[in-house]
DNA sequence: TATGAATGAGGTTTCATTCAT
DNA sequence: TATGAATGAAACCTCATTCAT
């Protein structure tokens, strides 16, 4: 009992504190690379700057870490999203298009956007964690969307015919970026059409956004049938 | 060489020739199911119906099996696309829309649909197989679409800012079902917001269409209503 | 039972006839070189012309047909050398010298060579072959050689310390010049220090005779110590 | 990295220390009684008192353990060789004797004697092997013996036509008894005619010096007796 | 008699996990 | 708490042998 022991050596209590964190980040960031099943434990203890024994210290297996990183980096993006999304107002559009623009940027630039890669590839053998996932990331950003459709129909802002199918034609685009990020782009493969994502986003958005847009009470050509759009 | 037997075991001789498709549609269902690493050797031979040892009489490794799988399944419906796009004529969003309706729905049911969650969770460990893929599928694909978008702005039927990105709007979601089908819906996940993929395709395709649809000319801007919407 | 089947493939016959023979020498030449385990059984059936089913036809086991080629390989040139040596007749160090010169270029161009190593290499995991050697191969021709020493020493020719030394001294590097061939000089390698090896039987003769020559009975030099050599 | 412990565990460090070798030797003992193919390599970590896994810690595959024992036994008792070859002094026959003897007894009663087999089973499967095997022990024991003979000669006290082929009259019975050490007599074969090898070394050293000594000149030709043999 | 497709035991190698320090 | 040597189950792959043709 020597008197000063209540704290015994800061430093490594810091570095003990942080690392869970860090075996996350190094794993999430190596499952997203090589897929769960072709990543060795030991690569990712080397990543996180421990050894093999350390990462068992803070978790139990291999299968828990990935169920740890899922829960780490799923949620936090998709809670700021609900917040803004009921906070704005004004013209639905614009409000779309801020949040989106803004919302999806985060996730596309941070760790979120490997998540998504890692769920499409290691669902079908944890199918667990994709319940969780749907729960609590898939749905909740859905209903924000679809929230926001409806809302601009209410307005009059919007003409559409099936509000879920226009979250889909919205937000697949936005997802399956982020998982061309992690994959084609991560080794610069298929250069000659990739195109700027974030010059995408917006791009993609003004389309969808035209193509859910009210057309004008038809001015008076004659007979009343709207002119419509092709297909 | 036994003098007189030009063909001397025709039984065996027509498992011999059947056994590479075989293996090659067992090894893309596992592969797509479980990814590469999770998929023992043993199992794919076991779901061709054969054993350990025969399946290395006919590929020299797993990594080879696994080039061979993407080779395989690869090409055919594109060029199928190709064709009947190159032929159709007729006002441009009613040949898209058939055109990718028919080309679309047989990729989804067919096994290409397996084969593009396979590029994205595959091409970070062997990106060769990658370059082949964007040379012979995506960079087709993506001029079939973006030639036909250009014959519509060519015709006036449609307006278009950025070509390429509305060809990423109208496949990336196409894309994204078909990785979708093999991963959430195969385990049964997230039923609550999953919508019918043909239904979804038609909803999704008149939505689009109707995002780059040429407008009318703008009959007089009489009343102060604003024509389109923000960004 | 047509007339004339009672040979009914003279050219298969003959094939057949020849198959073992040709599927020994194969063998031989692939146990020497590469082993007895690193040799597959395919590729001495392929070296002989056959398939691997065919092998199996005339040797029930990869271990029998080593046993096959040992026999097959081993005893032939020890018996021409029996009768030489019997036959022959005259000053005993020219006989020897004219017996092995023969003899021994004889085994050093043929196939015995390579049973040489072959017996070294394979003894230990096949004792039965090694018993069968030594009473077939090594003590006859042991024998041989003790014999024709002896005869000289019984002529006063010789004067020889232990007999049986005597014939290691020089049979050793006749055999080790076999093994040589077979392993080193194969590969290439060592060609700096390499030597004819009729060359070196010669010269290896004629230094060995030469120390087994009977000195002249010391002409009279007072003191009766003979002049002698040193160790 | 703990901050405070520069030897973190002596007694792991000691076992690890001396793995290496303890698995050298296990290896060297099984290639050279089985053969390098026909010997699994857990039956090396076996007998090294060790579990399959473990071996693959210390040497990255069979045949970098086998590149590893040829160079950890090869070289060393040569190089003593070397050293008291060139501090001997005296009548050469002597120094050659001692020499030898010694040499080529601790070379028989070692590790190195199995190395001899071992080259001579393998270099035709692992050809760079050999090169350094004849590099830096064949040329060497080469050049000791022939440095040794031309001494003797210089000093008058042998005639040799031929010092490269006396150095393989002297050395290639030795290293045939050290191969044989590992072959037949490890298996207890050919008892009959075999002799001890120490005794050996002696009577063929005693030869081959007889067969090279200077003869004294002749003193005197009177009787008619011839002096010489034939070849 | 000859073939070669097929098998599966067995070999090499990897890697998640444990545990003594 | 942290390490990394050690383990052994399990993966990939080979090859002796069989057998339908």
């Amino acid at each position: 009992m020597p008197p000063f022991s209540s704290d015994p050596c800061p430093f490594r209590r810091r570095r003990k504190d942080a690392r869970p964190a860090e075996l996350l980040e190094a794993a999430l960031a190596l499952f997203v690379e090589k897929g769960f099943a072709a990543t060795r434990s030991e690569e990712v203890a080397r990543a996180a700057g421990v050894s093999k024994g350390t990462l068992y210290l803070y978790f139990p297996s291999k299968e828990e870490l990935l169920k740890a990183v899922i829960q780490h980096f799923m949620g936090t993006e998709i809670e700021t999203g609900i917040q803004e999304a009921a906070a704005a107002d004004g013209p639905v559009a614009e409000v779309m298009e801020t949040l989106l623009v803004n919302w999806w940027t985060r996730i596309y630039e941070g760790p979120a956007s490997g998540v998504f890669k890692l769920m499409i590839t290691e669902v079908r053998n944890f199918p667990d964690i994709g319940e969780f996932w749907v729960e609590r990331v898939v749905a909740p950003g859905h209903a924000i969307v679809s929230g926001l459709i409806r809302r601009g129909i209410d307005r009059g802002e919007f003409e559409v015919d099936d509000v879920d199918s226009a979250v889909h034609s919205i937000l697949m685009p936005l997802i399956l970026e982020c998982v061309h990020k992690h994959s084609f782009m991560a080794c610069g493969i298929g250069k000659e059409i990739e195109i700027d994502p974030i010059a995408f986003m917006h791009a993609h958005l003004k389309l969808v956004f035209r193509g859910m847009a009210a057309r004008p009470p038809a001015p008076a050509p004659a007979g009343g049938r709207k002119a419509g759009q092709a297909a």
